[in-house]
DNA sequence: CAGTGCTGATGACATTTGTCATCGGAGTAA
DNA sequence: TTACTCCGATGACAAATGTCATCAGCACTG
């Protein structure tokens, strides 16, 4: 009866990987969850490409992964741990969690997506939870994601739009996707017009803020 | 010869103020600061008012601020805590820290400023250079604003940059700031020349990078 | 098969934006 | 005083952008 996980004492621990860029962040972290018995953190990361290399070495029960890292961000990281080492379950730990990262990130097969508001002992319990087999996700990102529904954009709109994001001029946008200037131009009005903006750039923001970007 | 601080014993401890809106970490921050014997947490808050009500009312030595924070930021709460409490030290503590950020919080009197990427050891040993009347600064953030150098924007260019920066047309800008929408496109014009961008939304964007936003 | 939606393009047109010259007033420093 | 900069505005012009209609190929689906 140790499905939800309190201390457990004589099982063995459950084996977990940290990734976070932020040093302070990530060894805070680490030394919190060693006061918990039943959890053990075998291994530590600072980017996404670091983080999938300490997999493959130690082979972790559990990997908390942070949404935000330099090389590869935690979705993709998740992604690629489901198809390398399918035992092994993913979490997501994030600052500003925006609906469509929670959509993608349940896709790729997470198990638990927290923001950084929660407290170490309610992380400890949900690392419990999804090492069970069980899923967590945050009341209020879920019910953000369940209200704001899915992306109305294309895929070349998505495409156009993250081009657009710098603020790039449209002949810019057009060179680098190697499309007629006024092909990009119709993408990016429509674009604008499905996300109810005044302009692309509008646009960009609003996508951004949405997890759509 | 307490001057750097290693743990004292019989000397006061130093008094703490922790301030994060990221409940996992302020948390971590105060367990591992717990460690230290010269160091006492005796604060923390979640929020820039926040914490200005729990430094009148606990009296820290140093407090420490995270720069992003709602109701106001890490630098505003250090100005005010100057005028409010000239005894108590404030540093900053930063995810992505921008050239403009260290120096609008140096002005402000901050006499710390470190990014999350250092260890909860390093930090501890800057909070006691702190308490004792030194200064840290994390070298590469300094580097970069020396290189840096400082805005070249004047204050209505730059308010004109802030009113722009969610994609508004300049008919909206010009109304919310009470312009006519010429002078709106004459200073915008202006700003986007002085940072070499193409357009006001690239200029944005380089003024944020900047931190001059 | 017909219908639908995404893609990619073109042309036309109105609007927005960027750029420049110019003006006047206020404040400030030499 | 003079010179300088910033502020705020106007007018004119060119360039970029947004909007719309229209076309064609392609893939998918009922």
């Amino acid at each position: 009866m140790n499905a939800q996980g309190q201390p457990a004492g004589d099982t063995a621990p459950v084996r977990v990987l940290l990734a976070d860029d932020e040093h302070l962040i990530r060894g805070a972290l680490a030394a919190l969850l060693s006061f918990e018995e039943d959890l053990r953190v075998v291994a530590e990361a600072a980017s996404g490409p670091e983080a999938l290399a300490m997999a493959r070495a130690h082979r972790p029960h559990v990997a908390v992964l942070d949404l935000e890292m330099p090389g590869a961000d935690g979705v993709t990281v998740a992604t690629s741990l489901r198809s390398e080492l399918p035992d092994c379950r993913t979490m997501i730990v994030t600052g500003h969690g925006r609906p469509g990262h929670l959509k993608r990130a349940l896709s790729a097969g997470v198990r638990g997506f927290v923001p950084k508001t929660v407290s170490a002992q309610r992380l400890a319990e949900i690392i419990r939870t999804v090492h069970a087999g069980g899923r967590y996700v945050d009341p209020e990102l879920a019910a953000d994601a369940i209200s704001a529904g899915d992306s109305p954009l294309t895929a070349r709109e998505t495409q156009l739009l993250e081009l657009a994001a710098n603020g790039a001029p449209i002949a810019e946008i057009a060179e680098r996707a190697a499309l007629s200037p006024g092909t990009v131009r119709n993408y990016l009005s429509s674009a604008a017009a499905k996300l109810s903006a005044e302009n692309r750039h509008a646009a960009v923001r609003i996508a951004r803020s949405q997890g759509w970007l």
